[in-house]
DNA sequence: CTGATATCATTTGCATACGAATGAAATTCG
DNA sequence: CGAATTTCATTCGTATGCAAATGATATCAG
């Protein structure tokens, strides 16, 4: 030991890695616990299928590409979520009536009405998501994760 | 805003929904890009794989399931992660002394190796995903991130 | 001590996620 | 026009991620 309060570690607290300080650790955890709020508020549904649903209510009927753009899944992963969503009765495909290589989806009269009957609950788990938070730094927190998306 | 002109929606402006303003559906993309510039720092690692591994080396051995939490995984993903880094001959297996259901993990003398090597990029993976934000931003964005984890 | 309970690990099933390869159709360009 | 390129969708492989069921072992309560 030094003689005085030196610290014989270079910066140990600020430039030491620590996994509680990573960004992607931390997305992790808030997911997580985002998630669970979710299945709590919606059982029935995951929250890509529901971003599909919702997503699709906004914007109308769409090609499968063009819609995983719109929720920001890759093709692969979209064409997965809207497999189910339609062996459910939730979506309908139909064939695009001048390119023959797109798939138009559109919501069922069954998922419109899901929808619209669960955007109300949808609302409320953003806000249980973020209930440690006051409103202020919620509003920050959403706008600076937007920032980074 | 002027007094003169009237909505004729109902707070369409806040109140209605709108899944860019849902915190799941901005962890999500917040994590996409994040997930990019940690597999171009660390091709050879997911994060989860660099979690284990970074935690591994900062506790020391534990058992499958205590990493587990260490690390914020349940049980079978945590499994997964770790029967794929043994393969890869960077963490060892063994059995516990006493307790013969444990299973005790370590970081191997490759592991250890690797880890060391990779502090250094990985702690710039943060810096390159909260790039968008200030010092001051990406302190206010971790803390609020932490608080609803 | 022993039956009830709890813990640790494993396995199965389902649902994202993404890269890469493939095939079909549309568009561009020489 | 016709070849090269691009776009759309699909499929495959790999890797999380979680719930639920199971088996083995430990611990606890009476």
């Amino acid at each position: 030991m030094s003689g005085t309060v030196t610290e014989k570690e270079p910066a140990s607290e600020s430039d030491e890695y620590r996994l509680d300080r990573q960004i992607g650790f931390l997305l992790r955890k808030a997911n997580q616990r985002h998630l669970a709020i979710f299945a709590k508020h919606i059982p029935d549904l995951t929250p890509p299928q529901f971003a599909v649903l919702a997503r699709l209510g906004e914007v109308g009927e769409t090609s499968q590409n063009q819609l995983g753009q719109l929720v920001a899944m890759d093709a692969a992963t979209v064409k997965g979520v809207i497999d189910r969503l339609r062996a459910r009765g939730l979506v309908q495909l139909s064939e695009h009536e001048s390119d023959r290589r797109r798939v138009v989806v559109d919501l069922s009269a069954e998922g419109r009405a899901l929808v619209e009957a669960l955007l109300e609950d949808a609302g409320r788990i953003t806000d249980e998501t973020t209930k440690p938070l006051t409103q202020r730094e919620t509003a920050t927190l959403l706008r600076l994760l937007a920032r980074i998306s």
